[in-house]
DNA sequence: CCTTAATGCAGCTTATTTACTGCCTTTATA
DNA sequence: TATAAAGGCAGTAAATAAGCTGCATTAAGG
C-alpha cells in the first residue's frame, strides 16, 4: 500500500489514471500528448504506477499499452469507506442493545460508543 | 484533492486514520500512545489531515478530540472505481449493439471498445 | 541490413517533506 | 492563584522526490 499512496500523491500521475480510465490500452507517446513533459519523465511516472499495481501493461512488438488496474484504489475504500461504515452500523447496534437492556434507565447517561461525525455537515469537497 | 493525497502519502498519518476509526474523539495524546513520535510532530500531522479535510476536530476545554471524515476517501472512489465500472458497463454496452446492429458480420472482426483488464487477474494486494 | 520510432536507465540539480528541539498559549485543578 | 497538562508555532538538518539531459536497447519497415 506505501507504494500505491506515493503514487497517488503526484498530480501528474492522477492525471495520467485519469487518461488511462478514458482511453484504456494507449502508448507513452499518448499519455503526454498535450503536456509539456519530456518521454522520459513520463516514463518514471508510469514505473511508479506500475510498480503501485495501479497500472497495468500489455507489450505489442514497440509498443507498451498501458490499462488502469482498479484494484488498489478498491483496497483505499474498504479500508476506510467500508469499515467507517460497519463501525457506524456497529454505533446505531449498540445503543440500540443499551436501550433495550436497561429500558427503564434510557435517559440517565448518554451512549458510550461515540458516533463519527455527520458525513455531510463539515466538509466541502475541493477541485484537484 | 492535491492535499487528500499528499496527506494520504505518509504512513504515519495513514496509521492515524486507523487509528481514529477504531477510537472516534481521541485526544493527541492519546494519538501518539504506542508509538515514539514526539507530540509536535503528531500535530503537524493532525493539521495535514485537517487541512485536506480527512479529519474532523472538536474543541472540550483544552482537549481537542478527533474524527476521522470519509469524504475525501469516497470521493477517490467515485473518482476512479465507480467511472471505471460504468467504462465497463459502457464496453457491454457497446458490444451488445455491435452484435445487434450486424448480427451477420458478429465474427468479422473485434469489438472496437477496449476493455480494461481482468480486475482479478494481474493484482497482488500488497500490505501496508 | 539500416534507419527510425518507442521506450528504458543513469546521473544531476532543485524543491519538498520529515522529525527533531525549544519556546509560547490556554485551560483545569490543587 | 500557582502549577501542571494539552496543544501550537518556529526553526533546522537529513532524507525524498521530480524534472531535466544524455545514452542504451529493442522492434518495424523500406
Amino acid at each position: 500500500m506505501e507504494l500505491v499512496f506515493k503514487a497517488l500523491a503526484d498530480q501528474t500521475r492522477r492525471n495520467m489514471l485519469d487518461k488511462l480510465l478514458q482511453s484504456p490500452g494507449i502508448t507513452l507517446g499518448e499519455l503526454i500528448e498535450g503536456t509539456d513533459m519530456r518521454r522520459q519523465s513520463a516514463s518514471k511516472h508510469v514505473q511508479i504506477l506500475e510498480e503501485a499495481g495501479l497500472v497495468h501493461v500489455e507489450w505489442r512488438g514497440r509498443e507498451k499499452k498501458h490499462f488502469l488496474n482498479p484494484i488498489p484504489v478498491r483496497e483505499i475504500s474498504r479500508r476506510w469507506l467500508d469499515k467507517y461504515n460497519e463501525h457506524q452500523a456497529d454505533a446505531l447496534l449498540s445503543m440500540k442493545d443499551a436501550l433495550e437492556e436497561t429500558p427503564e434507565n434510557v435517559r440517565r447517561e448518554q451512549p458510550q460508543v461515540k458516533r463519527g461525525p455527520e458525513v455531510t455537515s463539515f466538509f466541502t469537497p475541493i477541485e484537484d
